[in-house]
DNA sequence: ACCGTCATGTAATCGGTTACATGATTCT
DNA sequence: AGAATCATGTAACCGATTACATGACGGT
């Protein structure tokens, strides 16, 4: 009976994040996303309450909700969303992603570039140390996707930060 | 008596536009936006007829439409328009960009990273060049905070064609 | 004349953001 | 015990995407 709906990159991460974290509520989920993925792609919490319900109307995932206490609803990846998480995973793309900095919004309709920098610079300095910290304290052990994302994280913040310090001068 | 409504970046990048080509259709705007800013921040068409509709119900843009033939929609910045956008142009901001890059994410979950380098780097090596390519012909004439922008997205496809190079093996 | 592409616009849908709310824990 | 923060969820709004449509224009 499932109806029929678009898979958008919000379904994936919560496919992906329920088939490599097994049963999980919408916070589980909230806290899985921001401990690695959400430093690259970051979502509002209540779509991890709403995308699983779209989710579960098609067919994607099962819910389970709690009698008693909190009556939380439990979210588990079904066979037809491992399906559509492999295929996906499958498929090639030659699809960009844009910048989409605002500061260099800015920029580009003639903000100064000098009074932008120091935030920028402060922030993605702050944001490369912290990558650089995660994989200090063993990022050997993490799985292969993450840890090269997390190496592209820092090739990009450290691109930035050079960046930004040219326009600070 | 203009409704008062949000300004977003796709708000500012109509007044921007507005403000450095004057009275524009929508889809002079959208030939704008391609030219250049779209490179890092793209928008739908339809954005491009709707968002004017939205400033000039709060008054940050007036509207004149042709009365014969097409009956097309002119747009022109006000002086509250001229305001707001000078006013987020000397804000600073620390917020910083996500990557939210789709083949990246894919990655993240797990996807064979050497079967999605060959179209990534051919399609950053394409970017890259085209950017080369608007450098060359004539980037020295072009407004300082165009050429810097241009800059930015130079180093960066430079970075991801590393990146992806690296994981083509 | 016809076809394809560019130009121009509207309408419907829907995902995402914001705002609101309350129950549990932890800390002082 | 009270304050602050974490956990959990719903509802409303609205911006953005998608789909649909038609008119103009340039080329064959």
């Amino acid at each position: 009976m499932s109806s029929d709906i678009r898979l958008t990159p919000t379904s994936y991460i919560v496919l992906g994040m329920l088939r490599a974290a097994g049963e999980s509520t919408p916070y589980d989920l909230k806290r899985g996303v921001a401990a690695s993925l959400g430093n690259f792609w970051s979502l509002q919490h209540a779509q991890l309450y709403s995308e699983p319900e779209r989710l579960a109307a098609a067919g994607y995932v099962t819910e389970r909700r709690e009698e008693g206490g909190r009556r939380r609803k439990h979210y588990e990846i079904t066979d037809r969303g491992r399906r559509a998480l492999a295929e996906w995973l499958k498929e090639t793309t030659d699809e960009l992603p844009e910048l989409r900095d605002r500061a260099l919004l800015k920029i580009f309709f003639g903000a100064d570039p000098a009074a932008l920098a120091p935030r920028q610079l402060e922030a993605h300095r702050a944001k490369l140390e912290e990558y650089e910290q995660i994989v200090e304290l063993g990022g050997e052990h993490l799985p292969k996707g993450v840890r090269i994302t997390l190496d592209a994280g820092i090739a990009s913040e450290t691109e930035w930060v050079k960046f930004w310090s040219r326009l600070a001068g």
